[in-house]
DNA sequence: CCAATTTATTACCGATCGGTCAAATATACA
DNA sequence: TGTATATTTGACCGATCGGTAATAAATTGG
């Protein structure tokens, strides 16, 4: 009846789950990068023979798409959550990006900035799929940022959208920073003092 | 009689000058990273054959190495001369960063960058190559902020350091958004955007 | 039990990968 | 004119690349 049913009730049942599979593939994609896996990295971490990657998400390029689309939604729900914690929006604009900064540290950096670093110039799917993902977060940022200074939260007299690049800006360049340090003290402090110099 | 002599006085000469070599290996690893680079790239980019590449700068891995060296020189060269133009720290402050922001957008990026986050969490020798780099352009930060400070163009309360970093992940940040971005208009203010909120 | 259907498994494909080697070529020196 | 030395060139290597196809296995519905 429904088209994207996935349990067909014929035929020999999938012994995996679809989003683990996804999971293993997202994690070795993030960090051995695109054309640092082969389909061999994605079968001894998955589990699974290359013909039954093929069968069930098509090829390489297409199974980076769907990993990369499963990354942005996973880490957007853990971590929007974060911005809606306290009243104030400046608590919450600190809240989120202090979470943000944690995930980035732990997980030695972003899949999104990775990819964009390696794939954006030379692959259009990719390149839209981050730019959708970067105007949706830039959105989410520029919100916060009115609402806190209207508040008078923020008393930089700038324009919120500029202000809400340098966050995205800033964000971009502590995921890629973290890749090169294993003490991370330094920049850890980094969006905090940015914000502090809007107060 | 000098070691480091390039020209030995016996034996086939060269056909092919060692920096424009290293140049076009270097825009071969800068706009396809090091895994998305094949030697027949390199070949077909430097009109050498391969035999030739690995006689004269050694493995894939050398080479890149090489390039990356080069590219590290001669972006310093080419930048660091604008932060003597002025008088004023902050003038000379602000040139420079406005002089990277320039290069960073023309370029479509920085080599450096690309290589932190392809490279640096599973390669060693890069990681320490980028390390001494950004240790130097951290010290040169520092000091043309806390000279700002002084002379009072820069009035927040904050270690120079501190700036300074936030300087760094903010350039590394441009470094990976220009790559996404073919309207560049609203990131070519980011760094504008952070000076002048120390004012 | 018997089709029909879906998945799992494996063997296999041509192309390309990074890297090596030997022969051909071009120079300096004796 | 040789001889030694260094570079150029192209053939060649095994390994691995992404991707395909045929077959075996497991399930549902009749």
């Amino acid at each position: 009846m429904n088209l994207v049913d996935q349990h067909r009730s014929v035929g020999r049942p999938r012994e995996f789950e679809e989003d683990r599979v996804l999971e293993a593939v997202m994690n070795t994609f993030w960090n051995q990068g695109y054309e640092g896996t082969s389909l061999k990295d994605l079968c001894s971490a998955t589990g699974l023979h290359k013909g039954s990657l093929y069968q069930a998400f098509g090829d390489k390029h297409q199974l980076f798409l769907r990993s990369l689309k499963y990354y942005m939604e996973q880490s957007f729900k853990e971590v929007a959550a974060s911005a809606y914690l306290h009243e104030s929006p400046m608590a919450n604009l600190r809240s989120l990006l202090n979470e943000i900064t944690a995930k980035c540290i732990k997980g030695e950096g972003c899949m999104v900035v990775n990819s964009l670093v390696e794939m954006a110039p030379h692959d259009q799917e990719v390149k839209q799929m981050i730019d959708q993902s970067y105007a949706m977060k830039q959105r989410f940022l520029t919100d916060l940022i009115d609402r806190a200074q209207r508040e008078g939260e923020i008393t930089i007299k700038q324009e919120p959208d500029r202000l809400a690049a340098v966050l995205m800006v800033t964000l971009a360049g502590l995921a890629a920073t973290v890749k090169g340090f294993s003490n991370t003290d330094h920049i850890g402090y980094v969006l905090e003092d940015v914000l502090s110099s809007w107060a």
